[in-house]
DNA sequence: GTGGTCTAGACCACC
DNA sequence: GTGGTCTAGACCACA
């Protein structure tokens, strides 16, 4: 797992939204042990406790689960991670075109200026 | 002017670019006066130190400029502003681009999704 | 007269120097009548209440007299005006070497500086 | 770090150009952590909210760079903050020609009493 | 009246 | 603990 983060913004939701990723691709089969705790950390250069914040979340919403002294394992289920993208997708896409909107361009002028966008 | 503003994003970058927008616009003629900053903070409902900060960050981008005791300006090139709204824009969206890369979504995905996008 | 003024500083001071080193420099003769106030704020595209108050700190400093319904007048001893110009060069001087020393250049340096000065 | 501001001028770009001074002097090395703004203030004895502003201002110009939730960093690179400084020492030494030059001192003149300036 | 600056104190998200 | 942001209120110089 390659971990490219942006430190301009909060770490947390980067680590959740990653590993959400990479159980929605399959880069984690159903029920497979991911890495430790202190691993992502070092791996991600970032706090431990950042990404234990993360992984609690993702057990919360039925990503992962832990099993005390072993680890955190990806869900059985893979379809609760795509969903769970999907509604991050379209809640910033939602923020996209609402601060496009406030800065005077339409959906439609939106829409045309992401089909031109390149780079 | 009407001032809409999400108070549950930072205030200040708003105002800069509701400015911004309205010269770009043309409701501010090139060297045209503004709202002083008291009206402008009372009008938006925002603390006057607010509205000082966002122009005067106007000011450094060459948009507004100040005459002590008398008041805001509007540059006398309306360019300018057009130019640093392109900028932003072209920001954000190379922002969101970036986002929905960290999604899993490559950018032929996200113009596909942006093309379909209601509401 | 030609009046240059920064418009990024305080007019009034800006118009007292000028009117000082007109004087200094002969331009007004001792007794002579100044153009009057309106006509300066005119002339330097200035508030005549900012002109008025220069022409009474002038006054203060025995530099100009003023004659109730005739005008302003130029002293009768010009010694005065360079007096008071001599002090503000060499406050303006010791406030530069200040700000100077504050940027971490020794007293020698800037002198050293200076001296390369060009444009 | 030894904080001399004068009160009678703006603590802001004070903070500012010493902070610069600093880093070009090396006595931040490049990437290493400040002082909080806390500290900082506390230490100036001025407000957080100079300090803070002081630094963002810094942030701007690519001196120093800051971390949520950690602190303040210098840039990677001691050059730009030198260039700032040099941008700032040649426009306050412009500015003190033009001021003279409105007093009535050709440049020659300027360099001459610079010269033989005491104390 | 205006802008310019500073202080004081608060709350938030983040580490 | 840190930075980030905002509010409230004050004072000043200037027009």
């Amino acid at each position: 797992m390659v971990w490219t983060l942006n430190k301009k913004h909060p770490l947390c939701p980067q680590i959740y939204e990653q590993i959400c990723v990479g159980i929605a691709k399959g880069e984690f089969q159903p029920g497979e042990r991911l890495m430790s705790v202190r691993e992502v950390a070092v791996a991600a250069g970032v706090n431990p406790n950042t990404v234990q914040k993360a992984f609690e979340a993702l057990e919360q919403d039925g990503i992962l689960h832990s099993v005390r002294g072993s680890g955190w394992y990806a869900g059985e289920d893979t379809a609760k991670a795509r969903e769970v993208l999907q509604k991050i997708i379209a809640e910033k896409t939602a923020a996209y075109f609402n601060e496009m909107d406030a800065l005077g361009l339409a959906p439609e002028a939106v829409k045309l200026y992401v089909k031109e966008w390149n780079q």
